[in-house]
DNA sequence: GCAGGATGTCTAGCGTTGCTAGGATTTAGT
DNA sequence: ACTAAATCCTAGCAACGCTAGACATCCTGC
C-alpha cells in the first residue's frame, strides 16, 4: 500500500516538472503569448484539466517557471562571483555582467521572473530561498562593513534591471550595454564609497 | 462642402481623444486587465467596431494612452527641473523625484508607457517628440561639457525605472524609495564626476 | 424635392482564450 | 470478483480581440 502510492507520487512529481519545463521551452521558442493551456497540454501529451490538477492556473505555471529561473540565476551569479579573483569591485563587475547576460540570453525566462504577473512573494518573510539567494549574490560583493549593503544592492539590482528591460524592449538602444554597466559599477559601487563612510545612525524607514 | 466635413473631422478627433481618455481612466480605476474592447466601447457609448475605425487594435489604443502619458511626463519633469533653484545636481534630484512620483502616483499610465507592449518606436529616428522630450529633461540636468551626458542620462533613467518597477511589483520593499534615489543621485551624478573627466576618445560601440 | 452614392454605425458572429463540470475509464483494496 | 476511489478526458462556458455584412443616415447632383 505504500510503494504503489510512492510510485504514483514520483510520477506525479515528474509530470509536474515536465509541465514547467515544457512551458519554459515553449516560451523560449515562441514567446509567452504562444504559451496557452491548450498548446501546453498538447505538448506534455495530456489534456488541459491535468494542468489544473498541478497548478491553480496559468499564473501559477508562470510562477513555477520563474522560481525555476531564480534557481538558475542564483547559480549563474554565484558562479560568476566565485570565478572572480577576489571579492570586491571585481566580483561585483563579474556578477553584474553575468546578470545582464542572463537577462539577454534568456529573455523569456527573465520575463517570467520580473515582468509577467506571478504569485511569488518578494521581499517578505515567505520569500522563496532562490530569490533571496540571487539578491544576496549582490550583497556579498559589497564590503561587510558597509551598513547600507542592502540598500546598495537594491540600487545596483534596480539599475541593472532597468537597463535590461529598457534595452530588451527597445526603449534604449541595445548597443552600449557594456558602457552602462561599467558606469554603474564605477559610480555606484566605487570602492572608496563602499565603506564605513556610509554608516549612519539607525534611520526610520517608514 | 467644407465646413460640414470640418465639423465631422472635429467630432471625430474629439471622439478619438475620448477613447484614449476613457481607456486611461478605466485602467487607472480598475487596472489594464479590465480594459477590454467591450467595456471601453460601452464607456464611450459606442459599439466595439468604432474603436477599430480609430485604432488598428487594442495595442494601438494602449500606445495612444502611453504617448499621452509621455506628454504629461515631459511636462511634469520640465516643471520640476525649472522649479529647482539652479541647474546641476539640485535639478537632477528634483527631476528624479518627480519621475518617481509620477511612476507611483500614476501606475496604470506608467505601465502603459513602459511595461505593456506598444507600437511606439523608441530611440530611433521616428521616435515621437514627447519621448525624446522626457529623456532630454534628464540630459539637460547634466553639465554640457560632459561628453557622455546621454550615457549618464540613460543609466539614471534606467536606475529610476528599475526601482520604480521593482517596488511597484513588490519585488523590493516599497519603503525606502527616498534613500535609493538619494543614493543614485549622490553616486551616479556626483558633480565631481559630471565633467570633462569623463571625456573619452571615440569608442567602438559594437 | 428626390433618387443614388458615400459615409457612418451597429448587430451578429468567428476563432481563441482560461478554466471547469461531469462522465468514462482505469486502478486499488477487500 | 466486486466496490470504491483515484485518474483522466470530452465537452462546454463565459469572455476575449477582432471583423463581415446589413442597416441607417447624410450629402450631392439633378
Amino acid at each position: 500500500m505504500s510503494t504503489i502510492s510512492e510510485r504514483r507520487e514520483r510520477e506525479r512529481a515528474h509530470r509536474h516538472q515536465l509541465i514547467i519545463t515544457a512551458a519554459r521551452e515553449l516560451a523560449e521558442a515562441e514567446g509567452w503569448e504562444a504559451v496557452t493551456t491548450r498548446r501546453l497540454a498538447e505538448r506534455v501529451e495530456y489534456s488541459q484539466p491535468v494542468l489544473y490538477s498541478h497548478f491553480n492556473g496559468k499564473d501559477a505555471i508562470v510562477s513555477a517557471v520563474a522560481l525555476d529561473g531564480f534557481n538558475q540565476l542564483a547559480a549563474h551569479l554565484s558562479h560568476a562571483r566565485q570565478a572572480a579573483a577576489e571579492p570586491g569591485q571585481a566580483a561585483l563587475r563579474a556578477v553584474s555582467h553575468a546578470y545582464l547576460a542572463f537577462a539577454t540570453e534568456r529573455p523569456a525566462l527573465y520575463q517570467a521572473m520580473f515582468i509577467l504577473p506571478t504569485d511569488l512573494k518578494f521581499a517578505s518573510a515567505e520569500t522563496p530561498a532562490p530569490l533571496r539567494a540571487s539578491f544576496d549574490e549582490f550583497v556579498n560583493c559589497l564590503h561587510p562593513d558597509n551598513e547600507r549593503r542592502e540598500l546598495f544592492a537594491e540600487v545596483i539590482w534596480s539599475a541593472l534591471h532597468g537597463i535590461a528591460v529598457l534595452s530588451g524592449s527597445g526603449r534604449i538602444p541595445p548597443d552600449g550595454q557594456e558602457e552602462r554597466v561599467d558606469l554603474i559599477i564605477a559610480q555606484i559601487a566605487d570602492t572608496r564609497q563602499d565603506r564605513q563612510r556610509h554608516k549612519r545612525g539607525p534611520r526610520s524607514r517608514t
